[in-house]
DNA sequence: ATTGCCTGCCC
DNA sequence: ATTCTGC
DNA sequence: GCAGAATGGGCAGGCAAT
């Protein structure tokens, strides 16, 4: 049994170096000299988990239960925690300097008690697991007995292990490679099984037990979820282009990622980050079996709600589809789903993520009805890609992939095979009227910014978002300094300001909004510039954006 | 029974 | 998701 | 060039408070 104080200083270590080879000694060494049934919760802690994936519980515990357990712990009122975690880095941070601040009350054991990794886990696991009412109560209960286990230090690591925030540089490449030094296996051996498993933490103990051989025989399991593929931005075709020469383009359609896995007559539709929806998604399913009956088969695509003419619906409204729970059948009817096929993964037991992307497409053509397939045409000159982009906007799509055609199928990577291709669309001029203080690397500036336009019947303006995105860290250090000039209030965390500084913000869309007051909001709204031409007055008027936001109607369906 | 807050997870 | 930054 | 850090809107669920 390894002491969790062990782990906690092994952190410390890996926190206070920057070398990446140090990183993964420090690791490597650790794990090689952990007992088995350790390993895997080693890994997982070091990375900022609780539970490993695919364990459908979670634990419901975050910010809040922290400060819930904290208070219970100090005796501290609000805002006495509120002003020291407002000053803090973060919640470890804040959890130390709190916990040295005032003398914490503990739960008393019967016995004098060390807190092990094994036990941590267990802690995690009796969490995960408690529901219903007074549940909320009981989870704090524990946590207020598990910190109570805990000294200053190892009270950090565990709030920035439930919060998912270690902050000690160790990425899961580096654990990759400590892994590998750990067990003497190729690291290209040990990130192919991460890869084929979707789960370090299973790799790593399989690397303890099985060492090369165990990792060797590891294929893709129908039902067992890998990372989706990822794509990497690109500004245009014509950077595209010059890096591929020739490619396939796709419509890149705005909807919910999918993996589907069948076998057996049984359908499973997993989610970008592996959580199982198929409970949510009866339509996806009979679509999967009708597209490929009871055949063994694993896919990979994009679920869109579209109108009856056949125009796809706002994000919003596939958004109503996810994890539900009651009212299944009623909400298919009203949002009907529609599955794009764009990848094959692995088919009769035969791994395909070998094959180069032409031939994997080439197969699911083959295979499947066209209509159940995302457009795709292999493009090399700008104009023939243009082309097929504009179609894909007419058809209110948001903008197209571009796949290199001889590549093959990286689970979790982002590489330079598939690159999204979003139009840039017109920005708005929009008003700081309020800010928040940073968190992290963040903490001394005011880094995120509520965003406003003018009425232009009263001259209020009203919010439409907020954004943290766009500022360089030398611009945040002026914003600040500007922001709080004109500051008329300041709670050390909200700041709202006079009306005064303009700035310029890209957006991929305009949301209908339950929450802001103009009704409207802004999805991935981020800052393109500061117009310091501009006075508020001249800033975009909320009845301009309500014009903006019907037109998306357009090309997009409305239920 | 309704509302509000928190959490996790889609993008 | 998007952006900037550090390695 | 990649991964991490910091944080957006909005959704459902699930519990707590009213």
């Amino acid at each position: 049994m390894t002491d969790f104080k062990e782990l906690v200083e092994l952190a410390r270590k890996i926190s206070m170096t920057t070398s990446r080879n140090e990183k993964i000694e420090l690791v490597s060494s650790f794990i090689k000299e952990l007992p088995e049934d350790e390993v895997r919760h080693a890994v997982l802690f070091l990375l900022g988990r609780t539970l490993p994936p695919g364990d459908e519980r979670h634990l419901d515990v975050n910010w809040r239960a922290l400060l819930s357990v904290l208070k219970r712990m100090t005796g501290a009122d609000n805002e006495q925690l509120f002003k020291i975690l407002v000053q803090a880095v973060d919640i470890g941070d804040g959890f130390k300097k709190a916990l040295e601040k005032f003398e914490p009350k503990r739960q008393s054991f019967l016995f004098e008690q060390k807190l092990t990794i094994k036990e941590v886990s267990s802690y995690y696991n009796k969490i995960a697991s408690l529901r219903g009412a007074k549940s909320r109560k009981y989870k704090e209960d524990l946590l207020f007995s598990l910190f109570s286990l805990a000294d200053k230090d190892e009270a950090e690591f565990l709030a920035r292990n439930l919060t998912g925030e270690m902050r000690i540089g160790l990425h899961e490449g580096l654990m990759e490679e400590a892994i590998a030094k750990a067990f003497q296996i190729p690291a290209r051996l040990v990130r192919r099984a991460v890869m084929l498993r979707g789960d370090i933490s299973e790799i790593a103990v399989l690397a303890k037990r099985g060492g090369a051989k165990a990792l060797e025989s590891i294929r893709i399991e129908v039902f067992r979820p890998l990372k989706p593929m990822l794509a990497t931005d690109a500004d245009s075709i014509e950077e595209v282009l010059r890096e591929l020469k020739r490619a396939s383009f796709e419509f890149k359609l705005d909807g919910i990622r999918l993996q589907m896995h069948a076998k057996g007559g049984r359908i499973r539709a997993f989610t970008r980050r592996l959580s199982d929806v198929t409970q949510s998604l009866p339509d996806i399913v009979d679509q999967f079996s009708e597209i490929f009956g009871s055949r063994e088969v694993v896919a990979d695509g994009e679920a869109i709600a579209i109108d009856p003419e056949g125009r796809p619906l706002p994000f919003q409204f596939v958004s109503r589809r996810l994890r539900r729970k009651s009212d299944i059948a009623r909400s298919a009817k009203e949002i009907p789903l529609r599955l794009f096929l764009f990848d094959i993964l692995q088919i009769d037991g035969k791994m395909l993520i070998d094959e180069p992307y032409f031939r994997r497409r080439k197969l699911l053509e083959d295979l499947v009805d066209e209509e159940w397939l995302v457009p795709a045409r292999v493009c090399e000159s700008e104009e023939e890609a243009s082309n097929f982009l504009k179609e894909a906007l007419d058809r209110g799509h948001e903008g197209l992939i571009a796949k290199k055609l001889d590549s093959i199928y990286t689970p979790g990577v982002r590489g330079k095979n598939w690159f999204k291709i979003k139009p840039v669309l017109a920005t708005l001029d929009l008003v700081i009227v309020a800010a928040e203080r940073g968190y992290g690397r963040r903490h001394k500036w005011l880094s995120d910014y509520y965003l406003a336009a003018r009425d232009e019947e009263t001259g209020e303006f009203y919010v439409v978002g907020k954004t943290f995105k766009g500022l360089t860290d030398q611009e945040f250090e002026l914003m600040t300094q500007r922001l709080k000039e004109l500051a008329y209030y300041d709670d050390g965390h909200l700041v709202k300001v006079k009306p005064s500084i303009v700035v310029e913000v890209a957006f991929n869309e305009i949301q209908k909004s339950p929450k802001y007051e103009s009704g409207l909001a802004l999805r991935f709204a981020r800052i393109v510039s500061i117009r310091e031409d501009k006075t508020p007055e001249e800033a975009e008027t909320i009845q301009n954006l309500r014009r903006i936001y019907e037109k998306q109607f357009l090309h997009k369906g409305k239920i």
